[in-house]
RNA sequence: CGGGGUGUGGCGCAGCGGCUAGCGCGCAUGGUUUGGGACCAUGAGGUCGGUGGUUCAAAUCCACUCACCCCGACCA
């Protein structure tokens, strides 16, 4: 490609509106733009990455056995009430109405669509495992779409929905897509690492996300600094340390003037705060509960939602309170009616709590779990942190964050049940598929692919999906030896299968470095009067400091045994 | 949705009651240059997000509205 036609230019300066690394890099360098909020279009170069990407992941999904098929973004929402997940995705759903009045959603996600369609093509366990997968478009209007492509509105996604007969089966299909997924980051030079997660509104049990270490991400990885565990801070889990069992007192009141939080409380009565109840409110779909832990740990509100099986949970505000008999800051369990209240376990390791009077300025001593409160559920309910113990080895959990690059879930056969993907087993016996679906967000790869690999002059694309290979770097145009030599190595570079970006723009030295750093090309290729005089042209990595003389005659095979090494070609 | 912020040529910004709306980058033409974002000359390009109001006069003040960004609840 020459970049004298390339469209889309660099920008010495970021649009104001990009504020995150990789949206600025990918902006400034011509590679996507902004069209609205969470809608990008991909320029050439940034297509180029994209359809890289795609490919290692087409690749790596045919190898484990999937099936390439195309459904339609337009759904009609009548599948999704059928599974009951339009209210799961909430306002996340983009619903349209068509000219005759009938509701369409614009998938977000398409297990609805799969499971009818397995529903009308198969009718055997003879036909199964299957696994379906297209790479396409998705929509979800997300609240918040933000740092450019990591978090959009439409997205290209690769969603593979696996079948198959029984739950041994799915453990299989599960594990041929972990494979296939650690082999797609590994070839795409990105090390993902893999995490117990949470399934959100996806529905199902076991769930993991690749994670890709980046400070910034959005995500909070616990992992153990001792044995494998890693786990998406929603999901972590961690030994609760028991308190020394003590006998029961009797409760008693005591005044606690303006003393609310669990800290203060501590350092009032001088206790530990495990010796403390913690009693926080929330409005789980609109209804009040009260969420109960020991005062030394943290509701994690995810666990909440799913213990409480509720879509939206948020704190409650002073009017959700009214009329529970709840005291803001000295809340209680303890002789409250109508409210709905959750705890979690760690409640039961430990005796003689400390917990609210549910009256001004008051506390009471010595609350017992059950003997003075009962709850409604109790569960793990508690927010992993680091310096917590592993909950597989004890050893000490640690912290890092990360940028979620793939999920996959084991469904089960809540979906096949209800959109009656059903088969009949060797005895002849009617029975759901047992599901697993398994995403990659590519714009979102590609994005954490530069929130990982920049300098403070751009991107440093790994080799197998930077846009181009070798950035081929004429100076001194004017010169007629130089443009002849540059031509002619583009021409043998072309004709050799290897990309070249041939920079043959008549701009001075300082502009095509800095574009050719901006751009990210792994290697450079200088030709000038000054590497002609000794019949050789200069070589140098994007990531490396020092250059090297190659001869003239050489620099063809060596390009293209330097890129085979590295793996490309 | 709650809180904060920004809308002025393609990009980054200044102007915040006064006359013909500026600056840098980029773009066009010509010339001189050029191993890490060169210089000179000439030039093109703007309904100042929108609507309504106040005023002799509005980019500037007021109201409403739209868009976008950031921080929180959601996810590939």
């Amino acid at each position: 490609m020459r970049f004298s036609k390339l469209f889309g230019k660099t920008l010495r300066q970021a649009p104001a509106d990009a504020e995150g690394l990789s949206h600025q890099l990918l902006a400034r360098a011509g590679m996507i733009a902004q069209v609205s909020a969470g809608v990008y279009s991909y320029l050439p170069l940034g297509w180029r990455v994209l359809r890289k990407i795609e490919r290692i992941i087409r690749e790596e999904m045919d190898r484990a056995g999937g099936q390439e098929l195309m459904m339609p973004s337009l759904q009609p929402l009548e599948l999704w009430e059928a599974t009951g997940r339009r209210q799961a995705f909430g306002k996340t759903l983009f619903v349209l109405r068509d000219r005759r009045e009938h509701d369409l959603a614009l998938g977000p996600t398409h297990e609805e669509v799969v499971t009818d369609l397995v529903h009308r093509y198969v009718q055997s366990y003879r036909e199964l495992p299957l696994l379906l997968y297209q790479i396409q478009n998705k929509f979800r209007d997300e609240p918040r779409p933000r740092g450019g492509l990591l978090r959009v509105r439409e997205f290209i996604m690769k969603d593979l929905y696996s079948f198959d007969v029984d739950e041994a089966g799915l453990e299989q299909s599960y594990q041929k897509m972990v494979s296939a997924y650690q082999n797609i980051y590994r070839r795409c030079g990105l090390p993902a690492v893999k995490v117990e997660a949470d399934s959100g509104a996806i529905g199902g049990k076991d769930s993991h996300e690749f994670m890709l270490l980046a400070e910034t991400g959005e995500d909070e990885i616990i992992h153990c600094r001792g044995c494998t565990y890693a786990a998406n801070a929603e999901k972590a889990e961690f030994r609760k340390a028991p308190l020394p069992p003590e006998e029961p007192l009797p409760v008693e009141e005591v005044s606690t003037p303006g003393v609310t939080a669990i800290a203060d409380l501590a350092r009032f009565l001088d206790i530990s705060p495990s010796k403390t109840l913690k009693a926080v409110f929330y409005a789980a779909d609109s209804t009040p509960a009260l969420v109960l832990i020991r005062g030394d740990l943290d509701v994690n509100e995810t666990k909440v939602r799913n213990l409480l099986k509720c879509n939206e949970l948020r704190m409650a505000t002073e009017a959700d309170l009214k009329g529970t008999g709840i005291v803001a800051g000295f809340a209680s369990p303890v002789g409250l009616k109508g409210v709905k209240a959750v705890a979690d376990d760690s409640i039961c390791l430990g005796s003689n709590l400390v917990a609210g009077a549910n009256r001004p300025d008051t506390h009471l001593k010595n609350v017992n779990y059950p003997r003075d409160f009962k709850v409604d559920v109790i569960g793990d309910i508690a927010q992993a942190r680091a310096g917590h113990q592993c909950p597989r080895c004890g050893d000490a959990l640690i912290s890092a964050r990360g940028i979620e690059v793939g999920h996959v879930f084991k469904l089960g056969t809540f979906l096949s049940e209800k959109l009656g993907a059903m088969f009949l087993d060797e005895n002849g016996v009617s029975r759901p598929a047992v599901m697993g679906c398994y995403g990659i967000g590519l714009g979102r790869l590609l994005a954490a692919a530069v929130e990982q690999n920049h300098d403070d002059k751009g991107i440093t694309w790994p080799i197998p999906i930077a846009p181009y290979h070798i950035y081929l770097c004429p100076l001194y145009t004017d010169n007629p030896d130089v443009t002849a030599v540059a031509d002619d190595l583009y021409s043998g570079l072309t004709n050799e299968g290897l990309e070249v970006l041939f920079d043959d723009r008549d701009e001075s030295p300082g502009v095509k470095f800095n574009d050719a750093d901006l751009l990210g090309i792994p290697l450079r290729t200088t030709v000038s009067p000054r590497t002609l005089k000794s019949k050789s042209v200069e070589l140098k990595w994007r990531t490396r400091k020092e250059t090297e003389l190659v001869p003239l005659d050489e620099v063809v095979t060596r390009l293209k045994d330097t890129l085979h090494k590295a793996g490309q070609c």
